[in-house]
DNA sequence: CCGCCATGTCATGAAACTGTGACAGGGCAC
DNA sequence: GTGCCCTGTCACAGTTTCATGACATGGCGG
């Protein structure tokens, strides 16, 4: 059963943070000191990219360096609060109290001066993210594929793809067991109820039908994998 | 941009402060300081006082010097976060990496380091006040809809709409969680008491006349979406 | 007491969803 | 290569679910 009305925010989920910042060096030692921290990191050097990425892949907080090529990062958070309330830290080396003014004017929810250390960086994560956790659902990514349990949300690549209830509780239940094969007989009993045969082919045009939906080409699955013999395997491309 | 630090916020509502500090000069300083931003400000110098005054009077945030005699700042952030959602600033001299992850562990939505410029304190307190207000707030909007919790009104477009009592209660309940499905069951026990059937339409029949009293088109609604299978999903236009 | 309003229940039609079985296609063992 | 078995595909009918409007009940104020 779907996580309904209960708050099952799994904190050790990982968090799909968006980065931006130009300097290559910081951009690759923040990533990897976020990625040790346990949250999924996607980067861009540019306010450009970033903007797009925000409206396909709806990462979960989006982490700004203010210096930016282009559209700088205030702007680019201004341009976030025009369209969303996605949480915003912004990062910068000036610690300058206007620029910090500023930017949280702008809409901010946190101004952080580099250097910073890389768990206090994660703290301040947190608490933005314990805070806008209401209007933040709790969801997961796997690449393209973004599945809110919360709102019972499943979009690909940006767009929102409508799933049936029985497909959406057979990906969820996929999905909760990521890189494991389950068998026909688990998914049976665990996404429709035990009154049903065991040898019907009920599992396999489920899967059909939710690869339909979210696989770009069903025919060579990315996301659900067919174990011959066995079952089918959830696992991000 | 015009003045520098001119305090031409003049369209805000004064907030209620609780300031923590027991040095008496600095907590004159920034009472004053915070006073010419436009808030109103209630200080007092130990933990245990503002816990009393929290229950009592219900201030907007609180801002929290860490070191206090008695309970310090971090355990009367965890005491309030064990009853609410109050904002909680806390305030330090000491900037050390580990006392602001401890302090934002501690439920903070912000860790500040003095001293502070008395606008930087202003910007983040209207941060964290933006970010916390879905959730504190009497008052919330969702587009055109304004949702009064204090005052248990509800206007669409200006004009005020009025709902009976289960119909708010229904309302109030979906709105608490915006985006997230709440199934039947659960709303008949949040909304209803317990004593009924779990197959009963009687949740269905009270959305359709929320519905058809805030919805601009009832059959096409904007606010209550009908999730087939699972429930209801409120979230903004 | 009467009438009004709020609330719960029910019937109905429409729409959406689901299970099923037959068949095609392809992998795997031999 | 051959045959077997597993899986993918599809359409359709039966079932489930929901919106809607009508109706019964019951509380409450006038």
């Amino acid at each position: 059963m779907a996580g309904i009305a209960g708050h099952s925010k799994n904190n050790d989920q990982v968090a799909g943070i968006l980065l931006v910042e130009d300097d290559p060096s910081v951009r690759t030692a923040l990533e990897l000191a976020l990625s040790r921290q346990g949250h999924s990191v996607t980067s861009y050097g540019s306010g450009e990219e970033a903007l797009d990425h925000i409206r396909s892949r709806r990462p979960e907080i989006a982490i700004l360096d203010v210096m930016l090529p282009g559209i700088d990062g205030v702007e680019v958070c201004r341009r976030i609060r025009r369209m969303d309330q996605l949480p915003v830290i912004l990062l910068t080396a000036r610690g300058d109290d206007l620029d910090v003014v500023v930017g949280l004017e702008a809409g901010a929810d946190d101004y952080v001066v580099k250097p910073v250390e890389p768990r206090v960086l994660d703290a301040r994560i947190r608490a933005v993210l314990r805070r806008a956790e209401s209007v933040t659902s709790d969801r997961i990514t796997f690449g393209d594929l973004v599945v809110d349990r919360g709102a019972l949300k499943v979009s690909m690549a940006g767009r929102e793809v409508h799933l049936t209830p029985t497909e959406l509780r057979l990906l969820l239940e996929l999905v909760r067991h990521p890189g494991q094969v389950l068998n026909r007989r688990y998914l049976l009993r665990a996404v429709w109820d035990h009154t049903h045969a065991a040898d019907s082919r009920l599992v396999d045009a489920c899967v059909q039908r939710v690869r339909a939906k979210i696989e770009p080409v069903p025919a060579e699955p990315e996301f659900i994998h067919t174990v011959r013999g066995f079952g089918y395997r959830f696992s991000p491309p």
